[in-house]
DNA sequence: CGCGACGTTGATTTGCCTCAACGATTGTGG
DNA sequence: CCACAATCGTTGAGGCAAATCAACGTCGCG
């Protein structure tokens, strides 16, 4: 039954059989993660990639220095994982974990790879996702070149006002590439003033 | 001849028959390009998706403020386009300009359907070459929140020794997300000390 | 030749960081 | 059920990386 919104899912985009839908619910698996559990680790190979049933996670590199920087986050009906990881089976540069407990349904390489054989749209698919995620991950770069930290609050918070209600403000400010400090007087400058 | 080199990218991720790379040839197109001249224009819809032949073109925003923000550059056997601009058919938040004189294998929008029609492979090959598009430019959000400018030319140098000496240096620090002058002094700063 | 494109250099300013101290809230073990 | 510790957000002082502005040098090209 947690099959229902993944299946929706990919139907926006291509459409899946009866057949083909036990196809997918055979390969893949259902994991519950507490909150601050990790589903995978930075310095370990990802082993799954992670469709996003309910709850909320985040992805995140911890640098040299031991600050943590927000790569994406992720609820229900998105996708996570450290990609290079999972494709290139190698150890990660991402940690992906819960923010709140969750439901996940995970996609291991293998299985992934046995999925594009027997059902050839799913290439359509993840291409099209891919896409897409590419094109949100470009749009940052630029924002983040572009505008001010001020700026790029707002965006955040027009664009994924479910998210800033559900996640803590230092990892927002972490995903905004400014201290947890300056998020809250940039805050304090809005309420005061305009 | 122009397509050999694209045939052999392509052949890297999946097999291409001999009558694929006909269709192939029947439904894209060679664009020659002076430099400085536009490939595709921010404001306009992007109708082709590009592979470099040969050349070396950079893909760049234009913000509010009239500062050029360079959202990738695209040489020999890499792929260009405002992706978004592309895939809905609506204005391009980026425009693509030739930095040298370059030739392109261009992609129609309703020529790429046809072709993901006629060599369902192609999906897959897109979807690799996404993948890896995506999974870089995460990394760059990354590395663009966690080092200073001065590592980030370096890792810069490193990972395109090649592109360093093509493109103008103002080009170079547009995409570091720092100031022509700022590039300047760090590069002083090398040479004078360590 | 003269102009436009590109790079350099210095003076000044600013957006944001760091550090430190201090509430407020949450949750957890005794 | 309380006490105490984490966790999280706020506030202020001071500092630094990088931007801005302005002037100037150089080169290639029409």
């Amino acid at each position: 039954m947690s099959y229902h919104t993944l299946v929706q899912h990919i139907n926006r985009h291509v459409t899946l059989t009866e057949a083909e839908v036990e196809i997918l619910k055979s390969l893949t698996r259902i994991k519950k993660v507490r909150k601050r559990q990790f589903v995978s680790e930075q310095g370990e190979i990802t082993r799954y990639e992670s469709y996003v049933v309910e709850g909320c996670l985040r992805c995140y590199h911890t640098d040299e220095d031991g600050n943590e920087h927000v790569v994406q986050f992720a609820v229900e009906d998105w996708w996570t994982a450290d990609l290079h990881s999972f494709l290139t089976q190698s150890p990660a540069h991402f940690s992906v974990e819960a923010i709140e407990p969750s439901v996940l349904i995970q996609f291991g390489y293998n299985e992934m790879e046995e999925l594009y054989r027997s059902i050839p749209k799913l290439e359509r698919f993840f291409r099209t996702i891919t896409q897409r995620a590419y094109v949100a991950s470009q749009k940052r770069i630029i924002t983040s070149f572009s505008k001010d930290a001020s700026k790029r609050y707002d965006e955040f918070r027009n664009r994924y006002p479910t998210i800033e209600q559900r996640v803590p403000q230092y990892m927002i400010a972490s995903y905004l590439g400014i201290s947890p400090e300056f998020l809250s007087k940039i805050r304090k400058r809005k309420l005061t003033n305009g």
